[in-house]
DNA sequence: CCCAGTTTGCGCGGAAGTGCGCTAACAAGA
DNA sequence: TCTTGTTAGCGCACTTCCGCGCAAACTGGG
């Protein structure tokens, strides 16, 4: 086994994607470059024996000004490219963190639209891979489950999260199908049926049902017997 | 911005998951601790500048004297408890390997059988919850596509991949549904009819379709229009 | 106050998917 | 050679799913 101490070691960087939602389009949360210059995601160098999850901690409060559980971020990848910062050896662990609306305003970033797979602006280092693995991501995971980033701040109906969900995507969706997908994994608020579109016929009012972790029965291959 | 210089920076480990399919089950390839004594997955730290499939590459080479592509290897997850191996500030990026039987027995690995979310003897350091993760993403990719670790190394029958995928999710599929589910995704070899399994009526010879990214269609929600 | 516009919830007919079971095609053993 | 056992492929009846369209329930404008 290779001794701790014969090589140098890279700088690890913890790098977050924040989107949001709003106006029916999603938006990523982007910070000034680190001479004042050019976009880049938010991100930081490691403190010393912390783990990268208390970067993205340190990065909410101290670039976006937010005190959220960074916990709520998940892991997207590790991008190595050697040339990736040309400052250094540097690799970075990259999360995804979904922001309500009204707490992305909070924030001191610039929220920017998602294009397609990017933004109109080239971003800096290599960020601009690391937003398009991001909405990779998080399109496949708004195929599946209804707004596993959480999007939403509150209880909704199935209209707003297929807005929600409708964004992300960036296509529209078949209303039946998204209702009869999602709706087994919602908990209706009983009694309180809620006209929160502001026209139209009052729709029920829903929350996520928390789990650990939803599996999709429609990919489970079915077992004999 | 911070300095590069001003903070130390953690050690990172390229560890790998190797595993294999054998006698109807799924084993995993392991190797033995630095003192000679525990089991570990083989693993090493990154060389200066390099990335981490390299190290990976350097993995295969050095610890199971295998001349294999670095690149079937997947991204797993970043494992980065400071608390990890006693000897110093390290971080792990794990990669998950499948390699066909003849290519697992001629590496210099001991293979071990997986029961259940790991192996029976524990791992060192933090390897069985690596092993864990490993064992859960493979078994999510097996529901789904044919075959997509490799782990049968040339043309097959329906049968044969069924009893592979069987092998890694450690139950018995319904014979139709799967064969309804993978059959898009295999191109037949015209002609070659074959008697593979021995006994029994000779089924159609088959291979993976190659493709880049394989999209299930059963996760995608259907758009309006 | 009434009518036009909008959105929700659901029933219904058609389409797609599911699993059983039959037959074909082989090996092995008597 | 004949019988038994095993596996592949596929037809078929049955179930589930899909998307259309309608009625209900609201807002807002005239």
């Amino acid at each position: 086994m290779d001794s701790l101490d014969s090589y140098p070691s890279p700088h690890v960087a913890a790098d977050l994607v924040p989107l949001t939602v709003a106006d029916g389009a999603l938006w990523v949360l982007l910070a000034t470059g680190p001479d004042g210059r050019g976009l880049a995601l938010p991100g930081r160098f490691l403190r010393p024996k912390r783990r990268v999850l208390n970067g993205v901690a340190e990065v909410l409060q101290e670039k976006a000004g937010l005190d959220i559980d960074p916990h709520q971020a998940t892991w997207l990848g590790l991008f190595d490219d050697p040339r990736r910062d040309p400052r250094g050896w540097t690799i970075s662990a990259a999360f995804v963190l979904g922001l309500p609306w009204e707490a992305a305003g909070r924030s001191r970033l610039q929220a920017v639209p998602v294009v397609g797979d990017g933004v109109q602006r080239d971003l800096l280092y290599d960020h601009g891979e690391i937003l398009s693995a991001a909405l990779d991501a998080v399109r496949e995971e708004y195929e599946q489950f209804p707004d596993p980033r959480g999007f939403l701040s509150g209880p909704f109906t199935l209209g707003q999260l297929r807005e929600v969900h409708e964004a992300v995507l960036g296509e529209p969706l078949l209303r039946d199908t998204f209702r009869r997908r999602m709706e087994p994994m919602l908990r209706p608020l009983e009694g309180e049926v809620a006209l929160t579109a502001g026209v139209g016929r009052p729709a029920q009012v829903y929350v996520v049902e928390q789990r650990e972790r939803w599996e999709n029965p429609r990919v489970r291959l079915p077992r004999a017997r």
